[in-house]
Order: structure tokens, then C-alpha cells, then sequence
DNA sequence: TTTGTTAATGCAATAGTGTTGCAAATATAA
DNA sequence: TTATATTTGCAACACTATTGCATTAACAAA
């Protein structure tokens, strides 16, 4: 793998994202960003971040793309469950683990993903 | 909710979905109904049979969403896994239903999307 | 500090995905 | 057969993501 520079776009994506506490989509990143740099470098620093581990993927059951920070809590990966509420749109990694399951005969397994949709604490006070 | 009319547009789209064994794209979808209807036409059709419950939707980890004939062999729900390959971009339903899991506090879940994403048993004897 | 190499960037162009408005067509109940 | 409300096609639009290429900048080595 070729090395990853430093840049200040990098940063302040990198900035952006640790200092949220939900997973963003690269619109969300892209207005916290866009005096700094352009779209299309959210979009290839996001890839080289995904590829070095650093942050991880998720997406809504619409289909829309997020990236959140890794915070390696507890353990080393990304198996947790993933809750995108459907009133205020914003996705956050939940502290749950996705759960154990028998895994199917014959499939290699490369990735998981497990997302819940519905309604988040804060909008069911509302 | 308003009642829904059987037209040919959703007499194809259903034949296609329930004659195969892969949830698919609307792309995909469109491929075996541009004969018959539009484009447009695909995605409404698609709305009004989710909302009838008689197929369903699901995401792969790279946001590409697709629809599935419900077959409802053992229960009556969509609750159950979902396997992308990596090679040929199929996605199948498993019948391996959703794991148990301690639902968070305070949270309303409506939907679940559970999706491993690998290589399936064809694409690893190629 | 200076220099060379290579990664990273901006910009323009392009492709793909999904939605909306509106007039015309058609499924269905009366 | 008729009335009416749903469905459709078409055009237009908005949003998301990718690619090529020339330029800029990070950083390792001298």
C-alpha cells in the first residue's frame, strides 16, 4: 500500500468526524469542509481513511453512505450495530456488538453490516 | 391507504422479482421491464409493493438498495440476513433470520437491515 | 536547506441514481 | 357504459459518485 500523506484536508476530515459523535455522509462532511477543500477530495481522503482502518462505513436503509471515526472502545473492529433514526436522520454507532450467529456453510464473510432504523431517544421527547 | 391497482407494469415487476432467487437492483429490475414500462414507472411500482409488504428492501454495504419477493416460508416477516458478494454482485436472501440481540434502551426500532458482504460458494469455485 | 519523486488536489466533465409535475391513459367500481 | 381516482410516460431536475489531467504540495534523501 502506497503511503498516506498528511495533508490539511485530511485533518480536518479526520477533525470533522472524531469530533462527532454520529456517522456522517459526505455532504454533512463536505459543509464542515468545503473552505478548505473540495468534494471530490472528501471523497478520496474518506477512501484513503477507510483503506488505512482509521474510520469505518455504514449505511442507511435508504442507501445513504456515512463515515464514522473508529474509537476501538473495547475492542479492535467495527462489529457494532449501527442506529439511523428516521426523524432527524442522523446515524450513530451504538455500543452494542452485532450478535453472535451461525454462520452460513460455504460463505466467506469479509464484512458486516447491521443497521437498525427507527427512533432515536432524543426525537421520541420531542 | 389508497387502493392499488393491478396493472401490467406490476404484474412484470412482480414476475421479475419472484422469479428470481437475488434481491435486485432497480437497474437490474428495469434490464427485464423496459419493454413494458419506464423507468419512473420501476421505482413507483417498487414504493407501492413495499408498502404492501409483498417484497422488500435491502442495502449493500456500498449503498446500492434492492428489492426482494417476500416468500415467507417460515415466518411472516423480512427479518432475516442478507449476503452481497463481492464477485458477482448478487445479493441473496439467507435463511438465517436476524440473531437475537438486547434491544438499547429508549430506542424505537421499526426496521432491520442485517448484511454480510463476501464471497458466495458459486464465486469461490471459479 | 534544497531537490526529486510521487501522492494529493482542484476543476471540469461525465455517469448513475432517484424525485417531481403534469397531462394523458387506464383500472375498477358503480 | 360511465365516472373517478390511480397509474403512467415524459421531460426536467437534484443529488451522488467517479474519472482524467494538469498543477500543487508532502516528505524523504541528499
Amino acid at each position: 500500500m502506497k503511503k498516506s500523506r498528511n495533508t490539511p484536508a485530511k485533518a480536518a476530515i479526520l477533525k470533522v468526524l472524531s469530533d462527532s459523535h454520529q456517522a456522517l455522509s459526505h455532504a454533512e462532511i463536505l459543509e464542515s469542509t468545503q473552505q478548505i477543500c473540495d468534494r471530490v477530495t472528501v471523497y478520496r481522503v474518506l477512501d484513503r481513511l477507510l483503506a488505512s482502518d482509521i474510520i469505518h462505513k455504514t449505511v442507511t436503509a435508504e442507501g445513504v453512505v456515512k463515515y464514522a471515526f473508529c474509537r476501538h472502545e473495547a475492542h479492535h473492529d467495527h462489529n457494532h450495530v449501527h442506529f439511523n433514526c428516521t426523524r432527524c436522520h442522523k446515524t450513530e454507532c451504538l455500543s452494542l456488538p452485532i450478535p453472535e450467529f451461525e454462520l452460513p456453510n460455504a460463505y466467506i464473510v469479509h464484512d458486516m453490516n447491521f443497521t437498525l432504523t427507527g427512533v432515536c431517544p432524543q426525537c421520541q421527547s420531542i
